[in-house]
DNA sequence: CTGTTAGCGCCTTCAA
DNA sequence: TTGAAGGCGCTAACAG
């Protein structure tokens, strides 16, 4: 017995079948394609023999490059590192194997070049579509996919300038719920963290969404005056996770109005899960594993370790966000032409023991 | 200003281009094949003009039709709910950047059906080579690959039957580093938490290896009596994790064990973050927040939460892993005939309370 | 019902 | 240095 991989004799083709079951091409390209109702059931029968016998197994390739449609599309992701991530990932792979396409995953690691450079990549593959979840899209970057013709979905984020379909989280309606929440678990002072937003619409969202409720509240001149202030307070922290020294300088800002707080209890509100991470980590560095006690955490997405540390969340429906990612643009890619869609899927509030005492 | 996306005009293709230059195909293929030397630097001008123009990018798939090659290689994950998948990935990524490769992601979702349906629709996408990082991996379910004569390159499993590179953790080393450590931070009752291990080879091997790390100290009559016993005692506990109901059967045992060590605290070894993560949850479920004073977890794999608790992990050499499994699987694509190789990559400690107290 | 004939977009002899 | 011709594996008219 060999040590040694062996290597490959040469696959059959539509032509070894054709002459194995001693017929034409053409017959066995009707029958890869289901058309059987122009086939006799002796033709047939000879053919399934001869393709069993071959181990035959069509090309993808050449039948794209013949129809001009490879069943490929293309899928762009900014952050495998993010557990948001790899969920709309298992939608995304779940509806391409329903509808019969293949994903090709291409993984930018928060790169802004990368992203430029797969994309360009998927253009020549030829890829039928792509669902776009990336840090630098800009109307520029997706010139070479929709430029051409390619339709794309976005998920998570819109991009000015472009007219496409998107899925993703009804950012607005989750960022109130967790401020409110967070309001009525009696929590007055509020710190939003969150990533730099300018570019990317998901983030400013949440944080117009948030100081909004904060100054519905703040407004509502119905509590009693606290500290001095009437109503609640909100801030907001921007941290730049690419930039470990930054978010050092940053965070310092918060570990004193913790350390002023005293005896009350902060509330911080997570943009999303890398942030609550960044923060708690830093937390349990500074204030021990008791940090909780000092803090109140509510994060956006639901990253396994909330439940183990009790961290309320509001959980996004990102396998469904994958899932109608792909089927907006099958859609499309069958030649649907209605408007530019959004799709805002809610987010669901887990409480936990982090805001519930 | 149109709300719907618009639809795309139709690709230039190496025709276009020779029309638009004035010239043959052939010039152009040339000229993309990077054969500049026996191309007149004004001719060259032309094609590049008449590229930049046109927009023109080549089609792979066609490309890929006429060489018999078309740089794309499979990739099949077992769980990209596993942390170590998703780092696994990471490697690969890089690995095929660098190389000029594109990795077809294929993720199985922990069903055996499916990573058969997979590897062979990558056969009909004539990947050049495949890594698998599979549960149902046998020698039966590689066959429309490696007897296709598609190398691959298995990742943290042997097949027996098979013989293909792999690369890994060195699980003996790493499950007998682990245990040692506990051993020697004075526990001498350990349990060891793995999936059902008949089907995976780096299963048993963590698992044997720690019963032999076991019974090598057991040995050693140094240590005074304890507890009736005679040096350290181990038990090794199988959390079918597919199955929750069945979990909670097999969890009891050792929550009756806990329950009788009393003020002793029990050590638990995971053999990986998955089921460290389910032990975890348990725990906290059963015995508060305070769960880590009954118990010390041990975890081969590094997930997040790890610091984030305090839990001392064995952390894998991911990124190299699956940096590694690509390079392997270019040298055979490039037509390598050495005989199979086994990458064992070590294990990092990394002592964290849950050890260290 | 079945086979023949053209290509899909590209690369690769082979001549010029 | 350049181009024409043929073919990769498959599909899609168009005849029989």
């Amino acid at each position: 017995m060999s040590t040694t991989p062996q290597t490959a004799p040469r696959r059959a083709t539509i032509t070894d079948v054709a002459r194995e079951a001693g017929t034409g091409k053409t017959s066995i390209s009707r029958y890869l394609n289901g058309e059987m109702s122009v086939l006799s059931p002796e033709l047939r029968a000879r053919i399934e023999a001869a393709i069993a016998r071959l181990d035959y197994q069509p090309n993808q390739m050449a039948r794209g490059l013949k129809r001009g449609r490879n069943r490929l599309i293309g899928m762009l992701l900014a952050d495998l590192t993010n557990p948001y991530t790899v969920e709309v990932l298992q939608g995304v792979e779940a509806a391409c194997h329903a509808l019969g396409l293949m994903p090709l995953i291409c993984h930018a690691a928060n790169e802004v070049e990368m992203e430029r450079r797969y994309l360009q990549l998927l253009t020549t593959y030829r890829v039928e579509g792509v669902i776009v979840n990336a840090l630098g899209v800009r109307e520029a970057t997706l010139r070479p996919v929709v430029g051409n013709g390619i339709p794309a979905v976005l998920v998570d984020r819109l991009v000015d300038g472009l007219v496409a379909d998107m899925v993703g989280l009804d950012n607005r309606a989750a960022a109130e719920l967790g401020t409110r929440h967070l309001l009525d678990s009696g929590f007055d002072d509020i710190w939003f963290a969150v990533q730099p937003f300018e570019q990317v619409s998901s983030r400013q969202l949440r944080e117009a969404a948030f100081r909004e409720a904060i100054n519905a509240r703040a407004g509502q001149a119905t509590r009693g005056a606290q500290g001095g202030h009437g109503g609640a307070r909100g801030h907001t922290l921007v941290l730049n996770l690419a930039d470990t020294a930054e978010v050092e300088r940053s965070i310092v800002e918060l570990d004193r109005a913790i350390d002023a707080a005293a005896s009350r209890r902060l509330a911080l509100f997570a943009a999303n899960a890398p942030v609550a991470l960044c923060l708690a980590l830093h937390l349990k560095a500074r204030y021990g594993a008791d940090w909780q006690s000092r803090v109140a955490l509510l994060s956006i997405d639901d990253p396994d370790w909330a439940e183990l540390t009790g961290v309320t969340t509001i959980r996004q429906p990102t396998y469904e966000i994958g899932y109608r990612a792909v089927e907006f643009l099958h859609e499309r890619i069958e030649g649907v032409q209605t408007a530019a869609r959004d799709c805002l899927l809610p987010g669901e509030l887990i409480v936990r023991a982090s805001t519930s005492r």
